[in-house]
DNA sequence: GACTAAATGTACCGATCTGTTCACTTTGGC
DNA sequence: GCCAAAGTGAACAGATCGGTACATTTAGTC
């Protein structure tokens, strides 16, 4: 196996991409970027879009794995883990060279629900919904699913605010929302 | 007063830019969509980033004042006007052409927080939350600027997810975590 | 009707965009 | 050492980018 120059492509593209954008980060930028020849990024990827696609899917597992593992270190039972997801996001914001939600803002930039871009990171969304829905399940909160969705819409709010640059922690401010939220409520 | 041409060309320069995005939308675009020639486009606005600028004030004194209005015929006290604000997101999402929020857009596309637009999208957010700590100090709550800023983040959360096309109304989830925090915190 | 300000149409600038072509070099396995 | 696969560099295509120049036409005022 030689997951090699690909892979170095793909995640060299991610992070110029997360940096600047994806309509202001030109092919000529990622080969100045990436050392990569723009031949050999167009034999691995036909169009800019497929690369993009590309980075999106190691964007989506990278962050999922890193959420889901960051959020099993930090608490103990289902609602302990919930809790924690908010003291994780407060650790990402905090790093050098947040920018916000890959996936909010790829969204933005191509907007069609039709575009494979939208929908790919729709994807990205409705795995997080339904990773946090059997944990509020194991939990045995009483809605579930509900429970599950209020939570994710904190977290949204609060990735968005942080990105907007906010004096206060948003994440504290989620992690309260969502304490209150957990207590109220029924577990079985 | 002839503040004809020039708010004309904002505001279909709004429309333009919410359906398009920024970078997607160039001025040759903008002169086939509005039928205003780009030379009186470049006497009334220097730059691009200008007329970005213009519009991303029309947007803000447009949205607040439809919202804060909205807010005021759905509920009578302060608390009935916090609750209603999601039901009037709600309608938001059911309009045709709902793309989320234009300042979380324009954030995204112009990152750097030095960026004007950038930094303009950010007094927009700063303008909601002075609005809410007020109607929430109005209310009697016992930590108004915290019940804002959690109430913000699930009007945040909310067009996000409204954005990226959930099958339930993010809207209605909303409502129902902004009853459970404001039922839960003392008022007066 | 004359004067002025505003708006128009069109061609153009240099830069950049995505994507292609082609001749050449590197690399790894046999 | 040989060969094929993979990668390189640079030039190029055609379109579009933000922005300008200039001569002309429209519209409002006295």
């Amino acid at each position: 196996m030689r997951p090699t120059k690909r892979d170095e492509l793909v995640q060299k593209a991610l992070d110029a991409f997360y940096r600047n954008g994806f309509h202001a980060t030109g092919m000529d930028m990622l080969v100045a970027e990436t050392g990569i020849s723009k031949t050999s990024m167009y034999k691995h990827f036909r169009t800019k879009e497929d690369l993009i696609l590309a980075v999106l899917r190691l964007r989506d597992e990278r962050f999922r794995n890193w959420l889901y593992r960051r959020m099993e270190e930090l608490g103990q039972s289902p609602k302990e883990q919930l809790i924690a997801m908010f003291d994780a996001l407060g650790e990402w914001f905090e790093e050098q060279g947040f920018k916000g939600c890959m996936f909010v803002k790829a969204s933005s930039e191509y907007q069609e629900p039709s575009n494979p871009i939208h929908m790919q990171s729709a994807d990205h969304k409705r795995l997080l919904e339904q990773h946090f829905t059997e944990l509020a399940t194991r939990g045995g909160f009483s809605k579930p699913g509900l429970l599950a969705r209020q939570l994710l819409l904190l977290k949204e709010g609060a990735i968005v605010t942080a990105h907007l640059g906010h004096t206060t922690d948003p994440a504290q401010d989620a992690k309260k929302a969502a304490i209150s939220l957990l207590n109220l409520q029924s577990q079985l």
